[in-house]
DNA sequence: TATGTAATTGAAAAAGATTATCAATTACAT
DNA sequence: ATGTAATTGATAATCTTTTTCAATTACATA
């Protein structure tokens, strides 16, 4: 169930927004990148190959993969506002602190604990976020 | 084993900081309040009774609280940076879209979870962060 | 209580991140 | 091939956060 250029494309196409040559290079760079993406970290691997792409495209198109549910944002670790290409439906984030490569899983469990909270303690629950953080096998053994 | 002023100024005198009016004050405002603060939600909240109260100085205190483990920073929601007083041992955050309540809960599951992932995937995994949102009870009839 | 000193402060400037503006360009329906 | 509305990049504007530095202040010591 991996996203792909073509879905992220045909959706675009679909909703009525238009194929730029920006569009495309920013879509394949995402879809195809293991790491967690900043805007500033997206804008600087693509000027290598696009040299004429600007700061504010990447906003904007970031922006436009958020709207249309592309995008999942990473929390954890400095960069705050750092994404990855993500399903809509709900699952959570196993981030290497060392090379950036994210892990979606999905946790059965979640919803139950949710139930329980929600009945002690009143709450309305309407969303949650999990995030662990860590090393994998290949940057553990870069510390050793 | 709620955090209490007199103990996070017993802890800055214990490590040699000054216990100045400034700090005094934006202590005295982070442990009694319940709701989740920005560093600029929390300047405007205290300048007006210390009108002499520098901008950078909050963000100062607050950069030294987090290092004394004293904060907890929390990412859901539009202000990624906001933080509230928290306990060092591991817990997560139920917070209120509505009014910014932030209720603290621990669940024992997280370690066991923690475990099978590690084992599933090869990750030595080093912290994790837990947040449900929701409205609280109030909020919710607020809402209707 | 007075004093010396090093930590702390606030103002201003600098540095980053993100958004708004607008003329020039471009995708794409016709 | 053409017209048009969407899109783009450069620039400026806005926010947030950090640096710098002279003036102030807490507090250990006498």
């Amino acid at each position: 169930m991996k996203i792909t250029e073509a879905r992220v494309k045909a959706t675009l196409r679909r909703y009525g927004y238009k194929l730029t040559r920006q569009r495309r290079s920013i879509i394949k760079a995402v879809v195809s990148s293991e790491d967690r993406l900043t805007p500033a970290a997206l804008y600087n691997k693509l000027h290598q190959d696009y040299p004429d792409i600007g700061l504010v495209t990447v906003y904007r198109t970031l922006g436009l993969l958020d709207n249309l549910g592309f995008l999942c944002k990473l929390h954890t670790g400095g960069d705050c506002h750092a994404c990855t290409i993500g399903t809509p439906e709900p699952h959570h984030h196993l981030i290497c602190s060392g090379c950036g490569k994210v892990i979606d899983f999905f946790c059965r469990s979640m919803a139950e604990l949710e139930g329980n909270l929600a009945e002690e303690t009143g709450f309305t629950i309407k969303d949650h976020l999990l995030e662990f953080t860590g090393y994998c096998q290949n940057c553990r053994k870069d510390l050793m």
